[in-house]
DNA sequence: GTGAATGTTCATTC
DNA sequence: GGAATGAACATTCA
């Protein structure tokens, strides 16, 4: 589930509700999504303290610990997600308790999890690998990361160090609405090409990110894809499915020729 | 029992 | 060196 919308969505649940709070207590329930620290250290930094503006690159959420030099990393991998005052769940495995309520960090696959930084240069080297925000990406900028790479378009946009924050339904999403086949190479691709995939993408981020999720609506290619085959939203012929950089890819063969 | 699942990383092979 | 492929991680579901 988690693309870049779902996680600027539980920037923003923590933002709404924890943001400066005492944290009273850290309880790790399952400490398989602790990476590269113990359960004593992430206690010892964090109760007492307060989280300050969490902010997001990609998929990656960085939550400052105020009055130090840390902060909380936190990736949620396919299954991960943040909930607020929520009652116990199976797949809780870190919960932060304020005064006003709880942060359940809960993922059930375990794929990812949560990371101490430790000073700035932690921090940074987070983003350092990743490449630019797709949500903050210029037109110029989009083009820049992939024109001229050998490579199919979508595991381009996937590729977390091309573009950050695009998932595989997103990927798909975007390649639908702007008229490009998948496995077209980006070195094809020309300039109503990039245009069209910007706006696109600007205009799939913009929506799914207001409502912190991509929608499920069966307007979009997200929403039919799971019925397989399913019909494209906008001429209904029967949708492909194969895969694509190793990735279940969803696409219109007559909106999209190869 | 099998395969696939919205993510990332590492090894292998062309 | 780049790019594509497959496995691995842990767990659930069809």
């Amino acid at each position: 589930m988690p693309e870049l919308p779902d996680v600027e969505g539980f920037r923003r649940v923590l933002s709404d509700h924890a943001v400066g709070r005492k944290i009273r207590r850290v309880d790790v329930l399952d400490p398989g999504v602790l990476r590269g620290v113990g359960v004593g250290t992430l206690q010892q930094v964090l109760v007492g303290r307060r989280f300050g503006q969490p902010w997001r690159h990609g998929k990656h959420l960085v939550v400052p610990v105020a009055g130090s030099d840390s902060a909380v990393l936190l990736h949620f991998g396919m299954t991960g997600a943040l909930h607020w005052a929520c009652d116990r769940h199976r797949h809780d495995r870190v919960v932060f308790t304020f005064s006003n309520g709880e942060l359940a960090y809960r993922d059930m696959r375990k794929l990812h999890g949560l990371r101490l930084a430790n000073g700035a240069d932690d921090v940074r080297r987070v983003v350092a690998g990743l490449g630019p925000d797709a949500a903050e990406l210029s037109r110029a900028g989009l083009r820049d990361q992939l024109a001229g790479l050998r490579r199919q378009v979508k595991p381009a946009l996937v590729d977390q160090a091309v573009v950050a924050g695009l998932g595989n339904l997103l990927a798909d999403e975007i390649l639908w609405r702007a008229y490009i086949h998948p496995r077209r190479s980006c070195a094809d691709l020309d300039t109503d090409d990039f245009a069209r995939l910007h706006t696109r993408m600007r205009n799939v981020l913009r929506q799914a990110v207001s409502q912190g999720r991509v929608p499920p609506r069966t307007t979009w290619l997200t929403g039919r894809r799971d019925e397989k085959p399913g019909s494209c939203p906008r001429c209904g012929t029967t949708l492909n499915h194969g895969r694509v950089g190793g990735r279940g890819t969803a696409w219109c063969p007559r909106c999209q020729p190869e």
